[in-house]
DNA sequence: GCTACATTATGAACCGTTTCAGGGCGGAGG
DNA sequence: CCTCCGCCCTGAAACGGTTCATAATGTAGC
């Protein structure tokens, strides 16, 4: 075994000398075996098996420009919601032989720009972000330079980027009109901070619609912000709501792994819902309907979500910015209605 | 605006012409600011900024050889057991300021070596995979061209790889161990294919504990094979095995989103759980407690798991390979038990 | 004024591919 | 026998950075 010494990769340089050919023709064995004679390629091949040569993809990336690749960058890898959407994605890449990679931003502006100039840096064909911030200068500007971006669950501000999103002020509209007509007049939003373009549309949806009903939104509403958008931040506010003695009779949660944390916290505490309190979620991720208290979720069409947002990217960086608008749509469950439809 | 050809992104060459300084002064700005006096270091900068100047990651690696990246790929990616592993694995490399770049196999072993190659080929620091298949040769390969590879949730056949997992044979025995104690004789188990390590593990351990109990497995174990690791697939289990007419009286799920579409199913089918059918699921994912029926389940420190992987990858390749193994225990709700412990 | 040395900038070599103009050679056609 | 053509192969340029030996300049010490 002529082994290259351990701590260097075999080059296509050390193939081409065990091989006794140039470096061009192992090249051409690599991308166009049909023009090098049987004779050849196989010696080359042997040589390649011999020396365990695995491609340099930096060096052929450098000379090639472009790889067919896509970045996503999402809020939480965690969240049912997004691996959805990835596997939207995926499924649409798949057809043009395309690979996803998937970063996790954890709604922190840095680690979104890290991961960002980490996929540009690599050169991929396109990024798909769904932004930690309202903020999309460092967006555009990747954009550009030349690499494809899609703004992910989220209408883009710039007719320049492409965006795939759901009607979010209508979200909040859906919610807090059912709620409204089971009765409530006092409503806890749980949600996100107001950074997180989604969490202040679905308010400014709520808040349209109590005002719609004829109600003081500084009265009828009232609006906490959870630590982190999952179960344990669900728990933490609704319990911090609770101390505080001012029980609304209704909760609406910005996605359904807080309305999780707080149908825990309250069947803990002994508290009836929907008699004492009524939740409503958002995503209606797929256990949703299976929770001890089947949960009323507002639900996105999430795979659709993510196959658009892949086929606006690979339309290429030349086609022109659309943007995409789903409808979302309410689906009412026993959390939230002493009757639900069956 | 003396942009160059919108096709062409800037080099550092066109950097240095603007700033009329040479390419190495400007990789000096770059890398090591501190070396350059203070009015160039300006002027390369503004030029920077003008030029809108983003390095070229494969250029930079390709001289440099290694990045501070690390790839994980896994099953599922809609999987909540294996984000969670991702988030484990994240927030250990987040110590070190490393990145995480995820892609999901589908279970297909094709999918596996093509993410495999792309991220050898793109010099990852190391690979974390939770293999599809038994035979590792080709991981085994890429650890021989000084790539880290950990195995994950998955013992190591090899001693030279390291591996993090749990024991598989004790879980399908604990989750066996305890419906043979509520009485059962007659136990379905939705399993995935057996070149799933897990899922022929989690078999082994289910067989050796009715072998304990004196029961012949050909009679009081039936095992299903579902189509795909998820709620559908766990649904169209379940019916296969309704249609057939021969009910067994518990079902243990390979996964809890198995174990999800078994209740669904059950709930339409107005199959009482646990009096009429006991259901066991694995891996106690979030929601596990909060379903209409709480979900008994076999629980892995998923969390410790991936950063114990990411220890291991990150102590270098050099270091002596080292074989972790966590113990699963059985959480025990309503699911399975007329008399759940609170 | 001269040497010694530190500071800063230079430019060429190098990383490992792909690509492409051109060379050698054998066979067909005249 | 000579020319032309195709086929296979070669070798060098190019991609865009980093690094390093070297040059240029300024400063201190004697």
């Amino acid at each position: 075994m002529t082994q290259p010494a351990a701590h260097r990769r075999a080059s296509i340089a050390d193939v081409a000398r065990a091989a006794g050919v140039s470096v061009g023709t192992v090249s051409n064995v690599l991308n166009r075996p049909e023009r090098v004679l049987p004779g050849t390629r196989e010696r080359v091949e042997a040589a390649i098996d011999e020396l365990s040569f695995v491609r340099n993809g930096s060096a052929r990336q450098l000379r090639a420009g472009t790889i067919t690749t896509v970045g996503a960058i999402v809020l939480d890898i965690a969240n049912p919601f997004f691996t959805d959407l990835a596997r939207g994605i995926e499924e649409r890449l798949d057809r043009d032989d395309f690979t996803l990679m998937v970063a996790s931003s954890d709604d922190d502006p840095d680690r979104e720009q890290r991961y960002l100039r980490l996929f540009e840096e690599h050169g991929v064909q396109g990024v798909m972000v769904v932004p930690a911030t309202d903020d999309i200068e460092h967006l555009l500007a990747v954009r550009r330079r030349g690499t494809g971006v899609v703004l992910l669950d989220r209408p883009s501000s710039d007719p320049s980027i492409s965006s795939v999103a759901v009607d979010d002020v209508r979200g909040g509209e859906l919610a807090a009109r059912h709620l409204l007509d089971e009765g409530h007049t006092r409503i806890a939003f749980l949600n996100g901070p107001h950074t997180i373009r989604q969490c202040a549309d679905r308010y400014e949806g709520v808040v349209k619609e109590l005002v719609t009903a004829g109600l003081d939104p500084a009265t009828a509403l009232v609006e906490v912000t959870v630590p982190s958008l999952n179960a344990d931040g669900g728990e933490a506010a609704i319990r911090g709501l609770l101390e505080r003695g001012d029980r609304p009779t209704a909760v609406f949660c910005v996605n359904d792994l807080v309305a999780l944390g707080v149908l825990r916290t309250l069947r803990t505490e002994d508290i009836a819902v929907p008699a004492e309190v009524a939740v409503v979620g958002y995503d209606d991720v797929t256990f949703a309907a299976e929770l001890s208290t089947p949960l009323t979720s507002v639900r996105q069409p999430t795979h659709e979500l993510g196959a658009r947002a892949a086929d606006l990217l690979l339309n290429g960086p030349d086609a022109t910015a659309e943007h995409v608008m789903f409808q979302p749509t309410l689906v009412v469950r026993a959390s939230s209605t002493p009757t639900p439809p069956k």
